[in-house]
DNA sequence: AAGTGGTCTAGACCACCAT
DNA sequence: TGGTGGTCTAGACCACTTA
């Protein structure tokens, strides 16, 4: 295993640990080459990889940050469905249930949590231009947030995922996605204004965490009536 | 601009100028830097960045390759069609229809090619363990692929892709892709075995090679009861 | 054994940002 | 102006592949 591994390694848990905050700057690279007593080549082939998975983000010039969520992460690296003309633009988002509940097996099984354990459930409907377009079903682990709330859930200002990340520790780095074409059902056909038996798009999301480890079920159903659902495979972090 | 970009641009052209062919080797990274006249670390730093974009690989004690087209490349990155439960399969395909056509309007423009400019239309079926999944229809330049014929098409004992870089030196790099819940018409329905009316996944592609230059169009529409589109994005390259 | 890519070092100089 | 990241160099040594 390389030294820049072990590095990398040791800043991603120092990360984990909030030793810096989202937003907050990492020692120099010089100062981290002296602190783990490498050259500074190695500490910077370390963070090149933190870099790539967005852990971290360099200002030239400036320092190096950890990464937190505004808008603007949200929209370009988790948030995938545009309007077919025109360019992306932010959902707003009404949350109408919020319950606690049990993981049921796939769940559990998906969370890597046991059958059965505390699970809040969202149901969130999301809009485009005042047009309902996503409703989203959330299920999440009490044991990584525990005091959640639908006060908490609705008072929020910024992204969900910036909620997460500033008062959980929480940091969604990347999700997987598995996509479907599905009928409405009577209960999603009526909040997203369409017929029972429209053809929706149904995707099913884990959200991951720093070593993959998954923090959010999501099972959203579009209408893709105006919208698609876009997707940029193969294309390098840059 | 730094050096290392021009030393991966001229490498660029001359990989797509076919000075190395698919699956060829590239000079070492010693000889590299010695026609370049810099350090080899410059050459490094280019070939990285090649990697990335999977344009070249890299082995180990043996040398750094011209990505080719095989069967695993195709499955990894170009086919994102999974059973819902089970793992990857490779398609197989059966050409319905191959026909010479002029590039509507809107072809034209996502080709980058003229109004009317000429294309061919082919239209696929792909199955998974000997049932109908996805049919797609290809719109490609005439330019591009001058004799394409459908005897060409049917002989290739590879992937497309493979005979695009093999035969006419275009090398799909990277896809990008929208996609929609759509109604089966009755052609569609027919094909793939569902009633018409059912909810299918339509996949509209451009397909892009070096300097993404778009070489090909696809829509594909996915019976998704037994399979899903998968999609990871934000992963890293690795 | 020879040649290839992979890691690590040590240092110089540059471009950019904050003050 | 001082500190930060970005580029480039030159060389040593290692791990792996091939023959």
């Amino acid at each position: 295993m390389p030294l820049y591994r072990d590095l990398k390694r040791d800043l991603t848990q120092r990360i984990a640990a909030a030793e810096w905050l989202p937003g907050g700057a990492l020692p120099s690279e010089a100062a981290l080459a002296r602190h783990y007593g490498t050259a500074i080549g190695t500490v910077r082939r370390a963070v090149d990889e933190l870099v790539a998975e967005r852990i971290v983000r360099r200002r030239h010039g400036s320092g190096t940050y950890v990464t937190g969520h505004d808008a603007d992460r949200l929209l370009f690296h988790f948030f995938h469905v545009v309007p077919r003309e025109g360019g992306r633009r932010a959902p707003t988002t009404r949350t109408l249930a919020f319950r606690r509940a049990r993981a049921a097996p796939a769940e559990a099984r998906r969370l890597q949590v046991r059958p059965g354990a505390a699970v809040f459930r969202v149901r969130n409907l999301l809009s485009l231009d005042g047009r309902p377009v996503i409703l989203d079903e959330l299920v999440l682990p009490q044991a990584l947030f525990p005091d959640l709330s639908k006060q908490i859930l609705t008072g929020r200002g910024n992204t969900i995922y910036h909620l997460y990340h500033t008062r959980y520790g929480v940091n969604v780095l990347r999700t997987t996605e598995r996509l479907r074409a599905v009928r409405a059902g009577t209960g999603a056909a009526s909040a997203l204004g369409v017929r029972p038996g429209s053809p929706l798009l149904q995707i099913s999301r884990t959200a991951l965490s720093y070593g993959d480890a998954p923090v959010e079920l999501r099972e959203s159903l579009v209408d893709t009536a105006a919208h698609d659902y876009f997707s940029d495979l193969g294309k390098p972090a840059a």
